[in-house]
DNA sequence: CTACAATACGGACCCGGGGTCCGCTTCGCA
DNA sequence: TGCGAAGCGGACCCCGGGTCCGTATTGTAG
């Protein structure tokens, strides 16, 4: 695993890449607007280049969304509360989805082009192992959260569908639901969702 | 509004090409995996043919759908309870809900490749605001539901979210649920969304 | 400074799939 | 039985993802 370092001129495109794709997928409305080719061109370099440093779409998407990610992603892996593991269950859940939902409002496009990249379900292009895992960890330790027989697993599941990019992409777009409206419905249903314990 | 009536040719094709279609989605795995032509020559017809009948390929298999749909709607419409009209609240939404889910389980091909149609979201492609609708409405007739502040549009948005297909098929396939352990799971989860009322 | 691998570049090219077009066929009404 | 209209079908177009390979750059060894 040596992993042996890029040539220059190869760090040098890959980053121009990166930036014009991202430049395009914020301007252009519609996700899947942007081509191959032309984020190619944006960042002045061919579409060799393009493929060999990132494989295909998904990776680049990937690449991309997981640079966005990872701050967010660190706050609720080693972060201070009410992100972080040093949460109780109880806040840390609403918290987590709170912020989740944000970030796929501050990331729309990106995120549904991932979503929607890999065969068109999020559950092969995505993380969304890591966030299922993390999710039902927190609901295993809710207290008293499997007395009616509630399965931590399928709520999981449930609650991060709620923050899926196509159906916040549909409250925020056609619905026109503000920022705030859905935050708040979304922590009415988590609050819900959490009540019975 | 006369709807003149289509010659005979023409339905008789029409009906072979849903036919053909109806069993190439069923046989094949992956339900992008068929394609205009292969149906169209599995249908013995040609691609202009397929294409003058239903406009193109997401009318196609919304058309399938339909098909498909009809008596499950109806049953919710105007049918006698636990899925009519008829039933109080708190018994019909889980009851709409695991016919939903089992619909989706049933038909799991067929829903996948149409939820993926319209630009990969469902929002556009179904006829998500008929559903949406039914269960906003049943949720508000749920004695006290809106008391902590619940939104019933939202939880609308999100149990809906807990039966789509990509979801299903995620479960029961990669994660090999069985059809019953799906059907306690989003029982058990309605009942908690409902249980605080 | 030069030579020479190794690595990267880029755009012409390929391929597969959705959708269209138009000359020919079939239908069905009088 | 004739004749418009409706329908047919498959060759064709377009577009986008992904590949290929001759050429240019890099960086290291001498």
């Amino acid at each position: 695993m040596a992993e042996r370092k890029p040539r220059k001129d190869a760090a040098r495109n890959r980053a121009a890449v990166l930036a014009a794709a991202d430049d395009l997928f914020a301007s252009r409305e519609g996700a899947e607007e942007v081509t191959m080719a032309d984020i190619a061109a944006a960042a002045g370099v061919g579409k060799g280049t393009l493929f060999r440093a990132f494989g295909d779409r998904v990776g680049l998407i990937r690449a991309l969304y997981q640079a966005r990610l990872e701050p967010f992603g660190k706050a609720v892996e080693t972060g201070p509360p009410p992100l972080g593991p040093d949460t109780p269950p109880l806040q840390r859940l609403p918290a987590v989805l709170d912020a989740l939902l944000c970030f796929k409002l501050d990331n729309r496009q990106l995120a549904l082009a991932l979503e929607g990249a890999g065969s068109g379900s999020p559950y092969q292009a995505g993380h969304y192992e890591q966030w299922h895992t993390l999710l039902r960890t927190v609901l295993e330790g809710v207290p008293g959260f499997a007395d009616g027989g509630a399965d931590a697993g399928f709520a999981a599941h449930v609650l991060l569908a709620a923050t899926r990019a196509d159906l916040v992409e549909h409250l925020a777009g056609q619905e026109g639901a503000t920022r705030e409206e859905l935050r708040a419905g979304l922590a009415a249903f988590t609050a819900r969702v959490l009540g019975g314990a």
